[in-house]
DNA sequence: TCAATGCTTCGATGAAGGACGAACTATGCG
DNA sequence: CGCATAGTTCGTCCTTCATCGAAGCATTGA
């Protein structure tokens, strides 16, 4: 009989299919309310709200009160990685699905993974980011390169670290089975993306679609 | 009601106990048997093998026949990140130990793990072995060395390998992080050491009690 | 061919926990 | 205040599934 960390406890806590859907819509990285959250998992408000203490209990969720409002988000990003992992191995194991719809083609190119971008867009730029030096990395670690500040300053990413969080951090892409940039930086990439409107969010979904201008802005500034 | 991957599905695969530790026995990259993950996950060997059908069912398992032996391993790295993410996301949540009591105490000293000695006395054994030559380690693979066929020939141990599975193994020890000693050789070792009455099992545990001579002996023979 | 071992299937049992309606608390708004 | 909206708690029903003993296959060795 084994010991050490209770794996089970979180897996489980993962397993039933309300709090999973709940966990995957969190995953878009803004907080929601208890009644959203009961939507999107397709059970009722007090079923949802049984599910939404568990979840804090086991600690996957943070809780922001602001009046009559709660706001629920994932706790952070190891939580969000993990969400990440166990949708890459469902995605990967479950070969009967229907022929990819034009909403999962978008979600391999570029999705929202809690703060930053993800896909085959998010591993490209992190590849060339790395091949120009501007970030090192060994091993699993990603780390500032010496012309970071300047490169990032330029347009208008700060990349001092104000919080704990570290500013890199790699992230496993389901999609494809490479890393994508996490971490502070890959959050305030994902803001100014957002912020250029060189993409938009499709609504009710992790997707990220790109316009035709602004993934040309988005390949000069980042795979130039 | 969202859509995509199953990940309930995978989740709540992980989320029962008795799989979660079975799992967790696999992350050490070894295939095992059957009974050997029965033993691991502390459930009757139908349980057990329930539970396995059901994690070859959804896919994070493969399995090799052998004979009479069948070997359960891992699917491959990417069901490994995953239980290494969800490991980390409970150790980080959970750090709410329980006062280690005797029997864990014990536990960390020398226990069983499926057929040889695992914990702090396991680790030293094997360290002192590889430090005489006795045996030779290389990354994770453990070899006999020149002088291991006389030298536990004196305590009347063969090294001789009379079955398919290894003489040698090297198994990670979660007390401690660090190696000890499995396959035949390993048996054999925990088989002398109960036979000598140098110590005995603790009822319903995989706790290993010395006795005060029993622990010279053991220490004279494999730590002299 | 017979016995032993490794493993799976079957059937019955029992406990865990997910579901919802109703009632209760809390905040906001007139 | 009184009413409406947001959430939680409680009680109860009910499905699911983990568990084990006994029996059934399959492989190996004698």
């Amino acid at each position: 009989m084994r010991e050490g960390p209770d794996i089970a406890r979180i897996a489980s806590l993962v397993g039933d299919p309300a709090r999973a859907n709940m966990l995957t819509a969190l995953m878009g990285g803004t907080a929601l309310t208890a009644s959203e959250l009961a939507l999107e998992a397709g059970v009722s408000l007090p079923t949802a709200s049984s599910h939404l203490s568990k979840l804090m209990e086991g600690g996957l969720l943070t809780l922001a009160s602001q009046g009559r409002h709660r706001y629920y988000g994932l706790a952070g990003p190891q939580v969000a990685g993990m969400i990440e992992a166990i949708t890459g191995v469902a995605a990967a194991v479950g070969p009967q699905r229907v022929r990819p719809g034009p909403r999962d083609a978008a979600m391999r190119v570029a999705r929202v993974c809690y703060d930053h971008l993800a896909g085959e867009q998010a591993v490209a730029m992190l590849d060339r980011l790395v091949a120009r030096q501007v970030l090192l990395r060994d091993d699993k670690e990603i780390r500032l390169g010496p012309s970071a500040a300047s490169h990032f300053a330029a347009i208008g990413i700060d990349v001092v670290s104000k919080a704990r969080r570290p500013v890199c951090r790699a992230c496993l892409d389901w999609s494809v089975r490479r890393s994508h940039l996490a971490g502070t930086l890959g959050a305030a990439i994902l803001d100014k993306i957002l912020l250029e409107k060189w993409a938009r969010r499709e609504k009710d979904s992790r997707a990220v679609i790109f316009s035709p201008m602004g993934k040309q802005a988005f390949e000069k500034v980042f795979l130039g």
